[in-house]
DNA sequence: CCACCTCCTGCTCATCTGAGCGGTCTGCGC
DNA sequence: GCGCAGACCGCTCAGATGAGCAGGAGGTGG
């Protein structure tokens, strides 16, 4: 502040102690004794420099990654993990890739040996699985049913099946779908042997990767492929946001619908337990969706691209 | 450097920790309680998030001095004031201007009340005259004579007469021309009495602003009035640079020469006797005039322009 | 299976650093 | 001339920090 106005020496030596402060390492004391100053007097310039911006201290990003958004982010949601894509907003499908990409990192780098995966059917984890490399030889757990996408793209059993792949443990997956027209359906489902297992193995589950949709045309597929009865009936029950089949109000919490009794795949409980969950987010109109979510307490991890983290901690 | 391939998590860690460090100016301790680490694997973590760039320092300009630049001009060559105005390589008169803008400022900012100022004949030194603010009463001493200006600029002795306006004290000034036909002529001018007086003040002068000017046809006042056979004999003893009358070689070597006997004004050594002495230079082709200047030890401050201290750094 | 190597971690101790305190200098009004 | 307010400066001391070192985990080749 005062260096602003103290002319141009003063200026000057403020810049000299501030670069062999911040750009040569040196001690304070070593500069002092350089420029005849006492360290309380270089304490006090670099101080002053600092507070009138003759310093710019930034956290950069090199490469995919909005290092400092997502720093931000994982602090402000409490998260485990926030990872945000520094990608310009183009189309769905090169957005998902690149989240995937990065959300493939990230699985990579957090499995250990004893970790238990789960992974849950959306087309996010889908373009994550394809980016894996080698993981650490552990269980891989379906956590949802599938839906048949109108563009035929990979079902969940591929997901985890990839996923499976790179992991090289065993493999918990089993063909159904996720909603059937009714509760006994469902029942039966749950007890065969393929979906029984892998059901079983939701308690051991130690990561998993899901994807989030907001309760809304086009911006969820389980909400596209319902009947427009239950469309309507979590909408009037206040649902918001939907995570691998969990129904969340805005305020993030659990909504126990008629349709749940006929979906085959984890529930809310179920998710809490599981000790990292991160969800895959992108698209903006699904940030309602995500920070309901977030809030839940469900999820405690978040990839999604720059706009979104932006979004996200503009409206919170 | 390890951060750059540690994967998402480890890299967004980083930027948290320095996050909290350097933007929230936490101490390492409290950010290691924070996020459950050692405060060693904290120190690890910020040594290698500044290594790989993660983040940068800069040193910012906020107005019209390129601090930065100007700081490591003052190391380079080790001088006691450098100061760089960060314009836009405009035309000469613009760039005069606001050195001479920066220099008054300067010269405001170390002039004590005990100093006595030496004011030489040069144009940019005319500029920063008529952009002086309030001064210290200290008195104020001619350095040279006067030379003429095609453009009918404002002589040595205004200049002289604004700085010591503004200082308040007495002024010790003279009528009189740089060069004369001939040495006798020199020598009784310097006995007359409004000469003299300046003249034996040199040995008390602290601080005095001077131009510099490089040997060669437009880039000194000196040499473009001087006679054909001087400005020949001059380059032949190596001559490069003139400031305020003193002739250097290319290496700082003061040299005398027949014309300094037919001169009006300070010599080598009462200038080497004045504890800080500012050469404003501005101009391209100066550059090895400055550096002859600077070299010399006679001056041990700048004032000059963005281009041309990249410049003077580049070449030395 | 073991020996070896490298990387990673956290320790000690000397040094550095920050917060707060009192002394001094300076400008200003009386 | 005198007294005061405010800015500036450098001290102390407790806590923070860095350099170097030793122990241990994990990977690799014999």
């Amino acid at each position: 502040m005062a260096k602003q106005l103290a002319g141009p020496a003063s200026l000057v030596l403020s810049a000299q102690v501030v670069r062999r402060y911040y750009l040569d390492g040196r001690s304070k004391v070593e500069i002092a004794e350089e420029f005849r100053l006492s360290r309380f007097k270089v304490a006090r310039l670099i101080e002053s420099a600092r507070a009138s911006g003759l310093v710019r201290i930034e956290i950069g990003h090199r490469g995919l990654i909005d290092v400092d958004l997502s720093a931000r982010l994982q602090s402000r949601f409490g998260l485990a993990h926030a990872v945000v894509v520094d990608t310009r907003d183009d189309s769905a499908e090169t957005l998902r890739k690149h989240l995937g990409q990065v959300a493939a990192e990230l699985l990579a780098e957090v499995t250990g040996p004893d970790d238990v995966l789960g992974v849950a059917w959306a087309r996010s984890v889908g373009a994550m699985a394809g980016a894996l490399p080698r993981l650490a030889a552990v269980p891989v757990v379906q956590l949802t049913g599938a839906v048949s996408l109108p563009d035929g793209d990979a079902s969940s059993i591929d997901v985890v099946r990839d996923v499976a792949r790179a992991a090289g443990g065993p493999a918990y997956v089993f063909y159904a779908p996720f909603t059937v027209p009714d509760a006994a359906t469902a029942r039966t489902l749950r007890r065969q042997r393929e979906v029984a297992l892998a059901l079983d193995q939701l308690p051991r589950v130690t990561k998993a990767v899901v994807g989030v949709g907001l309760w809304a045309p086009g911006q969820s597929t389980l909400h596209d492929a319902a009947a427009e009865s239950d469309r309507r009936s979590l909408r009037r029950l206040g649902v918001c946001a939907e995570v691998s089949g969990v129904f969340l109000t805005a305020d993030g919490e659990p909504v126990r619908t008629a349709l749940s009794e006929r979906m085959i795949g984890i529930d809310a409980e179920q998710m809490r337990a599981i000790a990292e969950v991160v969800v895959i987010a992108y698209g903006l109109p699904k940030v309602p969706a995500a920070r309901a979510a977030l809030r839940s307490g469900l999820v405690n991890g978040l990839v999604t691209h720059t706009s979104f983290a932006e979004a996200l901690l503009a409206s919170a």
